[in-house]
RNA sequence: GCCCGAGUAGCUCAGCUGGUCAGAGCAACCGCCUUGUAAGCGGUAGGUCGUGGGUUCGACUCCCACCUCGGGCUCCA
């Protein structure tokens, strides 16, 4: 045996280092503070302790903190400190599994007695997980037949089960499974890596508790689950609390509240909101800007009923794939079953049918605001983004199949070009393809339509994601993903080819031919729904809509009562200039009334008093900037109309 | 759908183990104040404590059911 090995590093070089060296030698070999960061090393391209002896040959990196590898296992790893803190604090707790997730972790466990976690619970937890961070225990791996290991978990049945249904091909094979001891007892059933002792953690927060299925399993036990955040450093775990904070302070159920754009009264029902004025003004002005341009792109307006017949949506296919998302019909005229329409297309296809079409009327494009009611299971309701009730932007392109590539391009160009309009910017593009399950048509058909989107999404040089198995059951989508104002993304319009509907309604054209030919159907939704859309923008904008969407957009403020006169000519040449334009008496000091506006988070506050009066002037106030005084009523239509215009 | 948690005035919330616990701030309304850029002062009104049952001499407080809301229910030790 030589008494060397050679290992190579990432950037091609080698180092020597002597037999039987590990990763941590190798860390220490290249630097004093590699090793001080080094949490575990990737061998050959797998995740190791670093305590695991190297192979001669072998391709090794050092993992620290700052990287996805690092992160993930430093949270693994802090899921276990938790399991260690929740059985030493609560004897005879089942531990069950504990991966790390995005931004965290998390561990499910059942407590005896059916007893449940407290938010208390969670900082009697966390001191004691500062306790063993705090003793720097070491994480000692070992390795064990799979008898041994049910032996050592002989009261954990949940341990026991993994070890039962493990795979063996997931151990190596050789039926052995792998085990971590700390030094105060503790141990766990785990296939690691982990980080060398628990000095190395400490940045985490415990978050929440919640119910979770034994394997996500309906039938399954419910145990009890604990969810924690940790990072590699606090630094990077305070911007990351502080992100969540961002997130809620823009939760837009709050900010509907706040603002008085919208509610969900219980008497309505579950998932079913309503419009405030405030809101209604928004929603109107987007709902406006997305007709006028559809109409310039050449979509026709249609408009079709919130009910029908059964017969349709069997003929669709509906009922067969998706009855479980639908409401339960309704039996009327003795016998006949309608539903509420969980979708648009059928009855876009019935107007295409309505008569013979020749090659000359394609691409026909179809577009509605078409209100849609699904049955989403009560778990799964959320806000505006999901609901029950939701109207849909729309529309369905019929053309030949020559047209479709073409129709599909100038759809994702309109669909990013008018997203960009309502003031999102940062996309990405993803590709679903056929469903596991629910799906309608040959594999041919599937492979040909999503050559078509690829193709299209290729084109247009976007990041492209691909989403197996996540296409309608009628056929594979494009949809383009949105980041907004904090780094979020959300899923926003959908264009879905479908080769399968035409069929089913027996769809055809006459061509130049004077035969008859199926035509290709493509749907396509920019907001998907407006209400998710509008809660997207509001959380966007943080309630902050830019001037063109919001409900006022001007607030006069005259200093004194004697200023009202001036002050309501002056909404009144607003209104005539086709402003939102409000004013609120002097009964309130202004600062009282500024302030007001500010939390109405209004574009423009305009103040007015005695030089105004005599001037023909205002001071402007507005949202983000400086103070202005003096400026003349004409100056500020101006500036206000160009913004307007240009949407900002 | 299932699990956990929550539901007290329009909003945000206080109310310990059942017995003056039905409260506060903001908002609303009424006065006074007449104000130059993020909270002026005083007063009034407002809740069968989510709904319906039950236990009890007595329930916002305990039990059951239902409704609504929030979090979670894929990521393999």
């Amino acid at each position: 045996m030589a008494d060397h090995i050679t290992i190579t590093l990432p950037d091609d070089s080698t180092r020597e280092l002597p037999t039987g060296a590990t990763a941590a030698d190798l860390a220490a070999a290249i630097g004093k503070r590699l090793a001080a960061d080094a949490l575990v090393a990737e061998v050959d391209g797998s995740l190791v302790d670093l305590s695991t002896p190297l192979e001669d040959g072998a391709r090794v990196a050092i993992v620290t903190p700052t990287t996805d590898d690092g992160r993930e296992v430093l949270r693994h790893s802090t899921s276990h400190v938790l399991a260690q803190a929740v059985l030493a604090l609560f004897p005879g707790a089942k531990f069950a599994i504990g991966p790390a997730i995005e931004n965290g972790f998390y561990y499910d466990f059942e407590l005896p007695d059916g007893r449940t976690f407290s938010e208390d619970d969670l900082a009697s937890i966390e001191a004691k997980m500062r306790e063993i961070i705090a003793e720097d225990q070491a994480f000692v791996r070992s390795e064990c037949a799979m008898d041994e290991g049910l032996a050592v978990f002989a009261d954990q049945p949940y341990k026991r089960e993994i070890i039962e249904k493990v795979d063996a091909s997931e151990v190596a094979g050789d039926g052995t499974v792998s085990l971590y001891r700390n030094s105060d007892g503790f141990v766990d059933l785990c296939r690691g890596p982990h980080v060398p002792s628990t000095g190395r953690l400490g940045s985490f927060a415990l978050q929440k508790v919640a119910g979770a299925y034994w394997r996500g399993n309906e039938k399954g036990p419910m145990l009890q689950r604990i969810y924690g955040t940790a990072w590699e450093s606090d630094k990077a775990l305070k911007a990351h609390l502080h992100q969540l904070e961002e997130a809620a302070k823009r939760d837009h159920r709050k900010l509907g509240v706040e603002l008085d754009l919208f509610s969900f009264p219980d008497e309505v029902g579950s998932g079913l909101a309503v419009f405030h004025p405030k809101g209604g003004i928004v929603r109107r002005i987007m709902e406006d800007y997305s007709r006028q341009r559809h109409e310039q792109a050449g979509y026709e307006f249609v408009y079709s009923p919130h009910i029908t017949k059964a017969n349709l949506f069997e003929t669709s296919g509906h009922l067969d794939w998706y009855a479980d998302g639908m409401y339960p019909p309704m039996e009327l005229d003795g016998g006949t079953d309608y539903y509420l329409k969980p979708m648009n297309c059928p009855f876009h296809i019935l107007i295409y049918r309505s008569r013979q079409r020749s090659y000359r009327d394609l691409p026909l494009r179809l577009f509605e605001f078409g209100t849609v009611y699904r049955y989403e299971k009560s778990g799964v309701v959320h806000g505006l983004t999901r609901a029950r009730g939701f109207s849909q932007d729309d529309a369905h392109i019929f053309c030949t199949k020559e047209q479709a590539a073409d129709e599909l391009g100038r759809a994702l160009d309109f669909v990013l070009d008018l997203l960009r309009d309502y003031g999102l910017d940062d996309f990405y593009v993803e590709l679903s393809t056929k469903p596991a399950e629910k799906a309608v048509g040959s594999d041919e058909e599937w492979d040909e339509a999503i050559e078509v989107l690829r193709q299209v999404a290729l084109a247009k040089e976007m990041e492209l994601v691909l989403d197996e198995g996540g296409g309608a059951f009628y056929g594979p989508k494009i949809s383009v993903q949105a980041r907004d104002a904090i780094g979020r993304t959300w899923q926003m319009s959908t264009i879905q080819l479908d080769f399968q509907l035409p069929q089913r309604f027996d769809l055809e054209y006459i061509g130049p031919d004077g035969d008859r030919h199926p035509p290709v159907m493509i749907h396509r939704a920019l907001f998907g729904s407006v209400e998710r859309f509008f809660a997207v923008l509001l959380e966007h904008y943080a309630g902050a809509f830019p001037a063109w969407l919001a409900p006022v957009q001007v607030r006069v403020l005259p200093v004194r009562d004697d200023h009202d006169v001036y002050a309501a000519r002056l909404v009144d040449r607003f209104a005539a200039e086709g402003f939102r334009a409000d004013l609120v008496r002097a009964d309130e000091p202004l600062g009282a009334r500024i302030r007001k506006a500010k939390l109405d988070k209004l574009p423009y506050v305009l103040v007015v008093g005695d030089e105004d009066v005599e001037q023909g002037t205002v001071g402007v106030n507005p949202r983000g900037g400086e103070v202005e005084r003096g400026v003349t009523v004409d100056d500020f239509v101006d500036r206000l109309a160009a913004e307007v215009l240009a949407h900002t």
